[in-house]
DNA sequence: CATAAAAAGGATAAAAATATCTTTTAATCT
DNA sequence: AGATTAAAAGATATTTTTATCCTTTTTATG
């Protein structure tokens, strides 16, 4: 439903919300141990995120990754869309076939509403609602 | 959230539920087509849940599984218990260290709400519940 | 222009989930 | 008892997910 993947990019792309902006970019070496995600693994994770604009990188010196005024108004989901794909979030619980959204079968009906729900959260929460909002900043923290 | 495993382990006790009782057993080759579960695979998976008593089973010629009344007292949450495990289930979201139900991280705030309803379907529904239910039967098919 | 910094990309490795095959054990029926 | 049937158990294979390593490309700066 939703891939360790998936965590670590908003985990990640949640550190640069809250460290990052245009004039101070920050590099993979600065966050993995932050967010407790090895560098390497990370840093693919981004660079994917970066490759379809969901965030923003330079390369070289004084280069980096960071978010853009409008990179925050990119919502989880179109993190998760990104890493893993459309098509495994919006699965079918129980995987039957011919059971989408629109022809749910049982247990879309049982649990279906409250995946609907959890995605609803996903397809409205931007970065900058989690960041700006009404949160308390400490309680992001341990990533 | 809900591997594979556990989807189709679902899908098989349904089946059952349908199908079997004390005296009409089943054969995994009779139900893995029709719950689109590879034959070996599914006989592993109902193997487990028998070992853990989820579900009842005897051996040799008029053998099979099938459920018991008790067996159908069952709920989802069981099954999940037994082929995925309750770490699996209860890991937060993000997968965030310190945080769990009793102290949750912003996200889980978020959706962790709706993972927590998630749940509780999971564990108030019985097999009877889906099968005796007021559900039309036709809807669980195709499995 | 040279150099160093940093992301990007490609190839590989390790681990976990999924799936299959083979042998053993137990029950039933001649 | 012996043959047969079906689950149980164990060993092995495949695929997917997760993770690492190493090289290449881009860019800022001295």
């Amino acid at each position: 439903m939703l891939s360790n993947s998936s965590k670590y990019a908003i985990k990640g792309v949640l550190y640069l919300a809250l460290n990052s902006n245009e004039s101070h970019k920050i590099m993979v070496r600065d966050i993995f141990e932050v967010v407790h995600v090895p560098e390497a693994y990370l840093a693919k994770l981004l660079q994917e995120l970066s490759r379809h604009g969901i965030i923003s990188s330079v390369r070289g010196p004084k280069g980096g990754f960071y978010l853009s005024e409008d990179d925050r108004k990119r919502t989880l989901m179109d993190i998760v869309r990104v890493i893993d794909g459309e098509k495994r979030v919006h699965s079918c619980v129980m995987g039957m076939r011919n059971c989408d959204m629109d022809n749910p079968c049982v247990l879309h009906k049982l649990v279906g509403a409250n995946k609907s729900k959890f995605i609803n959260v996903l397809e409205n929460t931007t970065i900058l609602d989690l960041v700006e909002g009404k949160q308390n900043i400490e309680e992001f923290f341990p990533l």
